[in-house]
DNA sequence: GATAATAGTTATATTTGTAAACTATTGTAA
DNA sequence: TTACAATAGTTTACAAATATAACTATTATC
């Protein structure tokens, strides 16, 4: 079983198979939870839990139409709740349940576990090397332009005629 | 605009998101083209001209029931052709037409582009760390236990009774 | 010659992504 | 203080992606 020159691509392909990768054996370490899909967001929902949708959007670059329909899905699955900002009764924070915190608490583990498994036989250095890159890349192609996708305050700029 | 707290997220995280931006980009750049997808499958294509759908789905990860309609996609776009291997009747070398392989120059060209202008404030020596980082991780969660996902070599295990 | 394996297809269902139009609320500026 | 813009979130409709299973045709293996 292999992917078949991987260093051949260019980073943005490589970037895309790695995270095909991950996601393939992280579902497979989380298999036995009540969920089965939305693991990168809950596990940001367990560092900050309470924020509002556009929060996670613009963190884990998903477009807001398509979070409602995860919040739904999380609320279904009794791990998160819905609770209407009365300071600013426009937002709603996204609340884990009981049940929601414990759950997440494992998928956090699984990233963990994942991240130091496959970091295991590497340096210190290079790892720093590398999450620095990382950074630096996601950073510049910010700046380059782009096409809309999740990034929503971009939109209005098409409204007017 | 920016994508927040990047790097907090797990490695798998902040690859799926990188190539996210990454695509966003590419697309962009790419806007006058005659396709608008499946730019990774092209510029593979033009590197490996002639080779089979399993080829690029062993090289890409991707489903060969979904490549079916990708290379459908591209003949109607008129970027490729179907042609019977007659030595083995079961496949078809997938072949740029002469359209496809102007296009597909573009293409390259395109992420070629973005490669070097993400890259441009980098030391040759990180550029080396990185790259090798991003193999080694990709081998690294190759050999941990996965869901079958896009490896269509396995499937047949569970067709045993 | 039977069986397994491979390349590719079809069918179906679900999920995800995209665009546009929408409500409700809040912020701002004349 | 009213008008307008911006923000948070929702809905709808449609296109595309993903997953599963069953399928044909062909080739490889024993």
């Amino acid at each position: 079983m292999n992917i078949d020159n991987y260093e051949k691509h260019s980073v943005g392909v490589k970037a895309l198979i790695l995270s095909k990768l991950y996601y393939s054996v992280l579902s497979k370490s989380l298999e036995s939870l009540g969920v089965e899909r939305y693991f990168s967001v809950l596990n940001f929902l367990h560092n900050n839990n309470g924020c509002n949708q556009q929060c996670i959007c613009n963190n884990l670059a998903i477009d807001k139409t398509a979070m409602v329909k995860v919040i739904d899905y999380l609320i279904k699955a009794n791990f998160v709740e819905r609770k209407l900002n009365p300071n600013d009764r426009r937002e709603y924070f996204i609340v884990l349940t009981k049940k929601g915190l414990k759950q997440t608490t494992e998928i956090v583990n699984a990233f963990k576990r994942i991240d130091e498994k496959i970091f295991a036989n590497t340096s210190k250095q290079d790892q720093l090397v590398f999450h620095k890159m990382l950074g630096q890349l996601a950073a510049t192609l910010i700046e380059l332009p782009a096409t809309d996708l999740f990034f929503n305050y971009k939109k209005t700029k098409k409204q007017k005629k």
